[in-house]
DNA sequence: TTGTATGCGTTATCAA
DNA sequence: TTGATAACGCATACAA
C-alpha cells in the first residue's frame, strides 16, 4: 500500500511550525497569528492535505455517516422504487453536510439486528434510519436501550415506543381514498393490503375500518406480501364473491397493475365495472393501460426530511416526532363511477 | 454523549491482564496462553466488547467499506430499477465479508469528482465502483493517477484506460437483437439510444452498425436522454419517415413502454405493423400491454460480481477485466413478424 | 502566539 | 508467555 497521504505533521514540518498550529489554522480556530495561518493554509493546499477520516472519527467520535439496512429481498427491490427514491432524497440532503449513507443488507430480521447491534457497539455510524417497523419490533427495544445512538423510525407514532418517528398521514390518506370512492357512488369497496405484521398496514386497517363505517360502506380486506402474484390471486377471489366489490384499493402499485391484467382476463371492465386505485404512485401507474389512479407520496421529499431530522438529532437537538405532508390523489383512468 | 462503549483496556482491567494480551486473544493470534485466552474471551463476551471501527480503521488503514456515488437525477432514479438492483447485489455480496457500501450523491460530474478525490485523500473507503463512464471520462485519469485505490469500472474495456472493468457483452447483445429482427423478416430497423457521451451508447452504436451492415439491413438511430418524453418524440419522428422502420429497439425499458402509447396514439398496431424491443428488462415490460420483448441483464448478479472483484482487489489480488455473462432475450408480445 | 504533551482505541513491537 | 510502549492522524488542554 502506497502511503502517499499527507498528514498534519508533514504540513507542520514543511511550514516550519508545530502540528497544533497547523490544526488550529486548518480548522479555523483561534490560537494562531494571521501570518502563520496564511502560511499553513498555503502549504497545506499545495501539499494537498485532507484530514484522514479514520483519525478524525477516532478523535471526535463521529463518522459523518448514517446507517441504513436493506432487508427487502431482491425480488421486491427490483420492482419497487420506494427505497431508491428514499435513498435519493436521503443522500441529497446528507451531501450538503458532507455526510454519507452507510448501507448494509440483511437477509433476515435477525441479521438486521446483528448489524444494528454492531453499529451501536462499534460506533460505525452517527445515526440510524429504520424502515418497515413491525408490531412489537425488537429494533424499538434495542434503540430504547441505547439512547446515545440517534435513530429515526419511518412509522406511525403509535408503534415507535417513544422514539422519534416520521409518520405517514395514513388516516388522512384513508379518508381521501374512502371519500373519493364514496363520491363516485361505490357501496362495496375492498382493500388488498400488505403483510399484517407491518405497522403501517395495521394503521391503515384501522383507518379504513373507521372511514368506511362512518359512511356506511361495505368493506373487506385481504393481507398479502405485495407481490404481483398475490395481487392477482386476491383480485380473483374478490371478484368471485357473490357480491363483489366495485372498487379495490391496493397497498402498492405493483399489485394494482397486476390486478389490471386479472380484471382483463376475467372480462371485468376497468373502470366501468371496477375501479382500481393504488396506494403508491409510480411510473408504473402512469404507463399501464388504463393508467392507474394513485396516491402520490413524494418519497424523495420524505428522504430529505428524514435526513434533516437525523442530522438535527446528531447535532444534539431534541427532535419531535412528526407527520409527513399529506398525500395527493392523482386521478387517472382506472377509476370512475359505475357504468352500464 | 454517553460513553458506554467497552474498550480493550476495560476488558484488560476486568480480566486482570494487559491490553496487548487482550488484543492477541481477541484476534486469535499467538502470544497468549490458552488459559488467559479463554478468560479474556469470556470476559470480553460478557462485557459485550466490539472493536471500535474508527480505531481499527486508523490502526490498519482500512474502512471495510466501498464507495458508490449516485449521480442520476431524482427523476430517473424514481423510474429505473437498475441502480437499486445493482446496490442490492453489491450489498448482499459485501455482507458476507462484513463490508458496507458507502453511498454519496452528487448533483454534477464536478461534484462527483470532488467526492472521489476526497475519498482518495482521506481514505474513507477501501475501494470504489464507477458507473456510467463517458468518453474521455476524467474519473479514469483520476484513478490512473492513484493506483493505491482499488477501483472497478462498469464499462467497456475500450474506455477503461487500463483500469479494471466489468463490461457488458454489448456486441453479443447487439448480435442477438439484430439477428432476431432479421429472422422475423424486418428489413428496416431503428434504435432509440441513450446519450451519445455515454461509453456504452458508443459501444452499442458501433456494434449495431456492424451487425446491420452484415445482414444488409437499413438502420437508423436517434440519441436521447432515456426519458419517456424523448422516447415518445423519437418514436413519432421515426414513424413519420417516408419509409418508417418496422422494428425499433429502445436503449431502456422506460422509453420502450412510452413508445407503446405513441404507437397506439398514431394507430400503429404492435406487433403487427411495428415490433418494439427494450434493451433493458424490468417489471415494466412485463405489465405493459402488450408486454414488451426485452433483453434481460440480471443486474443483481452483476452487483454480486462487482463486489467480488472489488473485494479481491482490496485483498491485493491482480484482478483482470472481464465481460459479464451474455444477456438473454425474453420474448413477449410486442415483437413478431409483419402482418397484414 | 507558540510548541509540547496527551487522549481517542487498536494493532504491533520490544523488552522482561 | 507476558506487560509496557510506540504508532496510526487528529484535536486540544496546558505550559512556555
Amino acid at each position: 500500500m502506497l502511503k502517499s497521504k499527507v498528514t498534519i505533521s508533514d504540513v507542520a514540518k514543511a511550514a516550519g511550525v508545530s502540528s497544533s498550529a497547523v490544526s488550529y489554522a486548518l480548522n479555523d480556530k483561534p490560537g494562531v497569528s494571521a501570518a502563520t495561518r496564511d502560511k499553513v493554509l498555503k502549504v497545506a493546499d499545495k501539499m494537498g492535505w485532507r484530514p484522514n477520516s479514520a483519525a478524525k472519527s477516532l478523535s471526535d467520535a463521529s463518522t459523518r455517516s448514517i446507517g441504513l439496512v436493506l432487508t427487502y429481498d431482491t425480488q421486491v427491490l427490483s420492482v419497487e422504487t420506494y427505497t431508491m427514491e428514499l435513498i435519493s432524497g436521503l443522500t441529497a440532503e446528507l451531501e450538503a453536510e458532507g455526510y454519507s449513507l452507510l448501507v448494509r443488507s440483511a437477509h433476515s430480521a435477525r441479521s438486521e439486528m446483528d448489524v444494528l447491534k454492531e453499529w451501536i457497539a462499534t460506533g460505525a455510524v452517527d445515526g440510524v434510519l429504520l424502515l418497515n417497523i413491525e408490531l412489537g419490533d425488537p429494533r424499538v427495544e434495542l434503540f430504547s436501550a441505547h439512547p446515545e445512538m440517534p435513530v429515526l423510525l419511518l412509522c406511525d407514532t403509535s408503534m415507535s415506543g417513544g422514539l422519534t418517528a416520521l409518520a405517514d398521514d395514513e388516516q388522512g390518506s384513508a379518508h381521501l381514498l374512502v371519500d373519493y370512492c364514496h363520491e363516485l357512488g361505490h357501496q362495496r369497496i375492498a382493500r388488498v393490503a400488505g403483510p399484517e405484521r407491518f405497522g403501517h398496514t395495521f394503521t391503515r386497517d384501522n383507518a379504513f375500518m373507521e372511514e368506511t363505517a362512518e359512511l356506511d360502506l361495505q368493506y373487506s380486506c385481504f393481507h398479502t406480501d405485495y407481490s404481483p402474484e398475490e395481487g392477482r390471486r386476491c383480485t380473483e377471489r374478490l371478484l368471485s364473491l357473490p357480491k363483489p366489490p366495485t372498487a379495490i384499493i391496493y397497498d402498492n402499485d405493483v399489485m394494482a397493475v397486476a390486478a389490471l391484467q386479472t380484471a382483463a382476463k376475467l372480462g371485468v371492465s376497468v373502470p366501468d365495472q371496477l375501479s382500481i386505485i393504488s396506494w403508491d404512485d409510480s411510473f408504473l401507474c402512469n404507463v399501464s393501460s388504463p393508467s392507474v389512479t394513485a396516491l402520490s407520496r413524494n418519497v424523495v421529499r420524505r428522504g430529505h426530511q428524514s435526513a434533516r431530522m437525523l442530522l438535527d438529532m446528531i447535532d444534539g437537538e431534541d427532535v419531535e416526532s412528526m407527520i409527513d405532508a399529506p398525500s395527493e390523489l392523482v386521478f387517472r383512468d382506472s377509476s370512475g363511477p359505475l357504468a352500464g
